[in-house]
DNA sequence: CATTTTAATGCAATTATGTTGCAAATATAA
DNA sequence: TTATATTTGCAACATAATTGCATTAAAATG
């Protein structure tokens, strides 16, 4: 568990991209949550330890190379997670389903949920989907009752 | 069809909202386009009949009696279209699809297209679906060609 | 139709969010 | 250890969005 460091090392590495305290810092937040994180929240934590332009940066870079993927949240705002094996730098795999909890206010990637085969009007060319649902969390949900 | 102005009137009334020049020339815009139209395109078009600010706030305001609806593309970007008549202040109906153009970047709501049924984790509770579809829309694959 | 009431607008100021260019610092290769 | 290529931090800028408040305009009232 404590080897996370050496594994984030490599992982930068094998995408070409340096060893550095930022990068390390992102990933080290970014895997220690069960949900997507927010760009303010990632700002926030980080405090003074990076350049707010340094942070846009290394996740720009992470989301080019497939290690992190973005998702936007109902008011727009950018959130990010941690990519599962099958995402590259060629090509994202990330067609799951995205929980919005009204509450809380979390981003859950349900990597089991798969987003359901579509039919478009004629013409139209599907590229990729993204499927976001709101609600509550099981957490939330709890607590309501 | 010159009959906009006493139809938008109306429901300007209906919804408890005067009628005033900026909610009526943002009606107008909206209902002459055939795809969701973004925040900065009304600015712009809207020039200086109206404060960036009242725009703001014509959009909240009409959104928030279920008027128009709010659709995110893939930058955060907010885009605006009419509701079809389902829609309230007290309740959304616009749990269709939208289909964002990866080439023109137009949004169009897919009306007929419904976003099919989804198993999601226990505990969790599904609120609302949003699915947003890229790609080519009909127009633009055909030009591809 | 004049007046009162209420809602909406425009303006100024502020905050948040995201981007660019460039010099200095740092990681890796040589 | 030095060279090189990348990355960072800073400053400046650009864009997007929000708030408070005085003014204006729409609808309700008598």
């Amino acid at each position: 568990m404590e080897d996370n460091t050496a594994r984030f090392e490599k992982l930068l590495v094998k995408n070409g991209l340096k060893r550095t305290a930022p990068r390390l810092q992102v990933l080290e937040i970014l895997s220690g949550r069960d949900s997507a994180t927010s760009q303010p929240y990632l700002e926030q934590v980080m405090g003074k330890d990076a350049d707010r332009v340094t942070l846009y940066r290394v996740l720009q870079a992470f989301e080019e190379k497939g290690i992190i993927h973005k998702v936007l949240d109902q008011q727009g705002t950018a959130n990010y997670a941690i990519c599962s094996d099958g995402c590259s730098a060629h090509e994202h795999h990330d067609e799951h389903v995205h929980f919005n909890c009204d509450n809380c206010h979390k981003i859950y990637c349900l990597d089991t949920v798969k987003i359901p085969a579509l039919k478009v009007p004629a013409g139209f060319k599907v590229n990729h989907l993204n499927l976001i649902a709101t609600g509550l969390c099981a957490s939330c949900a709890d607590k309501v009752n």
